[in-house]
DNA sequence: TTTCTTTTGTTATAGTATAACAAGAATTAA
DNA sequence: TTAATTCTTGTTATACTATAACAAAAGAAA
């Protein structure tokens, strides 16, 4: 059960999936990127749920589907998605995520829940200017930020507390 | 150049590696556990440089010196280390630093210099606060953190403005 | 010394990612 | 429309990262 539930409490999660492809495809266009068969369907893969996809898991499901099952193939829907923001890597888990504000410059701040697996993007504001005051300290100049944080979600919290 | 000079102003190496080989003996001897020759022959291997070092690196190390080169000697030495806090696991690079602060119970937090690949940790009170305050608004119980920042830093931030 | 536990050796394999070059499709220029 | 160009995909091979499983050896405890 703690694998099913869905951290963002009331939502429908079509409506994400939507949202990010109209999305997509929004931005695509107005810089001049083309979202073929395959990043696109790659996108909406990884929407599939909030839990980080891997890319051989991608891999799997393209090929199922008839796409090419090379791992090139996955890699270089990937790093377009990559590139132009629409999906973000979890480094601590070789994973890859739907961004969840792709139409705004942001840093992608991940809760991971240990259990579920389900992924919350945030993005506070404070947070980043202490980074930024910390690494200026040092007379560092700040050009990309992973902040991967795990634990428990609220409902795996509660789950736990009754088993 | 900008391979080699050092992030910390000022400092002699071998009193940093002399350092944390002197707390990995004691904290070992604390808690029962053995600081056996590989694991000790990987620690310093790791606390060479503020580099992090993978896997496979260290391992290519261990062999020239006549070690088993299997990759289990390596994983399980690190594992070792990593559970003993003596080490960290910069997850974005795959790769391994010594902990500067092994004695004291700590987060991890990396400024990764993009062009020498030096690494500084740092551990400020405040940030910690903050991420804990933000996992609380969602109701998140935060067990990890691994906050990795990457740039510049102040050297080849000069070498490059001066190139 | 026997037993128990921890550590290491060894072989095999799983999982993640990229290099290099060929072929095809879409866009642009002529 | 064709030719040239650029971008994208196909294909094969390989590099890099990490773990499973079981045997042997070493160290600690009984």
């Amino acid at each position: 059960m703690s694998e099913e539930h869905h951290p963002h409490s009331g939502h429908n999660h079509n409506d994400c999936i939507e949202a990010a492809l109209e999305t997509a495809e929004q931005l695509c266009t107005e810089q001049g990127q083309r979202l073929t068969k395959v990043r696109r369907r790659a996108l909406e893969l990884i929407w599939e749920s909030h839990r980080p996809l891997g890319a051989y898991q991608l891999l799997a499901k393209l090929a199922e589907e008839g796409f090419n099952s090379a791992p090139p193939t996955v890699y270089r829907a990937l790093d377009f998605l990559l590139a132009a923001g629409l999906i973000h890597k979890v480094e601590s888990m070789n994973a890859f995520l739907g961004c969840a504000h792709a139409d705004k410059v942001h840093k992608g701040y991940f809760l991971i829940c240990d259990e579920c697996h389900n992924v919350m993007e945030f993005d506070y504001q404070d947070i980043h200017a202490s980074l930024i005051a910390r690494a200026a300290e040092q007379d560092f100049e700040l050009r990309s930020e992973t902040i991967e944080l795990t634990g428990l979600c609220s409902a795996c919290k509660a789950a736990g507390a009754s088993a």
